[in-house]
DNA sequence: TTGAAAGCGCTAACAA
DNA sequence: TTGTTAGCGCTTTCAA
């Protein structure tokens, strides 16, 4: 970049500024500002010669300028682990085109699952004073890593930004966030309950970063609907570990070695599913027949398998827009409610992966 | 976001200011933003006792005013079609990656094929004064729009910052632009000389939108291979379209309708030939047997395809970083070469959907 | 090695 | 309806 602010580049001319736009019009650089913004009365002489003087000379605001004297910077950041993992790529999905339909770009950051970096990167965020700055997915629920994440929700709630929890357990009344959740006990439980329903009794659940919030609840709801049933769940089926299809797959494999006795497969999402399923596949199971198979978020792939995956909907890209939304309404001042919280439904979702529990035992 | 500037928030108090800092420290503010960029020489004591204040504070730099005072933002934009489809999504993978390693943090906008969103994008993009501006993917090569690109390309250099054309034809030797490309006419050459050499000599070319640059590459390198065996391209065999799963499944569908003599498949992405593929397993026609089928892209699906899908791998990510790299090389004043290109290399990647044509005519 | 002070380009009181 | 002007928070000469 050139050593000191808008000098004269090589290319040649130097980017027109507010005050080039106002002598050319021959106005004052409020009523540039004013036109160009269009919030306050400008006689429409004056607006014309001022718009005609911004396009003769190519001008576009600079931003950074803008964001110093108003601090607002038309900017929302969002944290997620992966770009090309579906579930979180549509969740940014979701936000990047609501954000831009609020007239906001949309800075996405990823943190591999690194709470640290997660937290430098709020922290980057904050600098850049954005709008909002949205999380997305199951933490890992520590105090410690709590304590971190509240004083970065009170940091930036101090510069008039917002931390939007998106699929995320509450940091506590006390803590200024918002929040977007989705029922992941309740989509757990109902899942579950279908498999009983269907005659299963020893399921096996595959997969979910062992202590991550998600994992716990959706193990909650597995237990749940067990113990509904007067079953007392199984521990040693009970197979933390990660999400991801290779995980899935790795994971699976390792199971079809251990001669447990199960009839069905909880996988802790789509994508530990899909693995699973190519790992059963490849050992000549078949699924439904031999073992039934379920996942969890119904990510488009999730109809693509084959057979098609039975699972729980959750509306991935809509949780994004409400984060927006929420994260834009504008309640400053007094009736915010500190931890404003919508959820967003989900359901089951029944396909092709699901057959009653064979008669004869899994070969 | 609150009125005037840093005022003090319903919260309680207002951010930490680099005055502040250099108060509470019994500094200047001057001596302030030195130890914080490390880039002038300090006392080691007046430095420490400044590291307290800071963290004393919890005190981060404005962004924005920072940006303002020394126009480097720390900022790179990438423009992508959608967030969800993993040819974009990987190669914004290996962008963000290696904004974060440079220190960077990344504005993902995405304008979904429409050309004057584009243009819009990248005026926003310069607003915020990021550091490169990276547009991914084939471009309709229309003179209007290239004039048009052309001119952001200026307007970019003129703020210090750089278009990166990632997979996207030249917009002429004279344009101040970096690029990295791949070979799509080679590509597409060798994907059909593989076919040739099977035995296939009626290839159906389908989808990819019309005039489209990676389209229209793609076509070249299918016709030359096929002249190069002299064999006249039949025009009733390319049916170009649209990129993505459902266009693809929907194609084919009609395709098979149609009662066309061909013996194998060339998609013109692999979520094309996904959805082919799917259409030809509903009208119970096998792959490789009945017919044979090619992809492009190598995107992760294309082996969890069944058959597992033969076609060019194309290293997105490593694309999106290398963009990043050239565009923060620095190479500014002299030495530069505008039209700076890289190309990545490709290469056909053979799986199990191509066998040599059936000795019976298709059913 | 440090400080004073002049901007960077814009917005928003306050006046007119 | 418009202009004047004081910042917003930082970096970087220039002096000391």
């Amino acid at each position: 970049m050139s050593p000191r602010g808008n000098a004269a580049q090589p290319g040649g001319r130097r980017t027109a500024t507010i005050a080039d736009v106002a002598e050319q019009a021959g106005v004052s650089t409020a009523t540039v500002s004013r036109v160009l913004n269009g919030d306050y009365p400008v006689a429409r002489a004056t607006k014309e010669s001022v718009l005609e003087a911004v396009s003769a000379l190519g001008y576009t605001a600079n931003a950074h300028a803008r964001a110093l004297a108003s601090s607002a910077t038309r900017t929302v950041g969002i944290i997620i682990n992966d770009m090309v993992d579906p579930f979180f790529s549509y969740v940014a999905r979701g936000v990047e085109m609501e954000a831009a339909a609020a007239g906001r770009l949309c800075i996405v950051a990823t943190a591999h699952g690194d709470a640290a970096r997660e937290l430098d990167l709020i922290d980057q965020l904050r600098e850049q004073r954005a709008d909002a700055v949205i999380v997305v997915g199951g933490a890992h629920d520590e105090p410690a890593a709590r304590r971190k994440m509240a004083e970065r929700a009170r940091a930036l709630a101090t510069i008039g930004s917002v931390l939007v929890l998106c699929g995320r357990p509450s940091l506590g009344a006390d803590v200024p966030t918002k929040m977007v959740g989705y029922d992941n006990e309740g989509g757990a439980f109902a899942l579950t309950e279908h498999l009983l329903a269907q005659g299963h009794r020893r399921i096996l659940y595959l997969g979910g970063p062992h202590g991550l919030s998600t994992t716990v609840s959706r193990l909650d709801g597995y237990r749940r609907a067990l113990k509904s049933r007067g079953i007392e769940p199984d521990e040693e089926l009970i197979r933390e570990g990660a999400f991801g299809r290779s995980y899935g797959h790795r994971a699976m494999k390792d199971v079809l070695a251990l001669d447990l006795d199960y009839t069905a497969v909880f996988a802790a999402n789509d994508l530990v599913a899909a693995g699973a399923l190519q790992a059963m596949t490849d050992a000549g199971l078949h699924v439904p027949e031999d073992v039934s198979l379920v996942g969890y978020d119904d990510i488009p792939q999730s109809f693509e398998l084959k057979p098609k995956l039975t699972t729980v909907h959750v509306p991935l890209e809509e949780m994004g827009r409400e984060a927006v939304r929420i994260a834009l309404a504008d309640d400053d001042g007094f009736g915010r409610r500190d931890g404003d919280e919508t959820v967003v439904g989900t359901h089951v979702v029944i396909r092709d992966s699901v057959a009653p529990p064979a008669l004869v035992p899994r070969a």
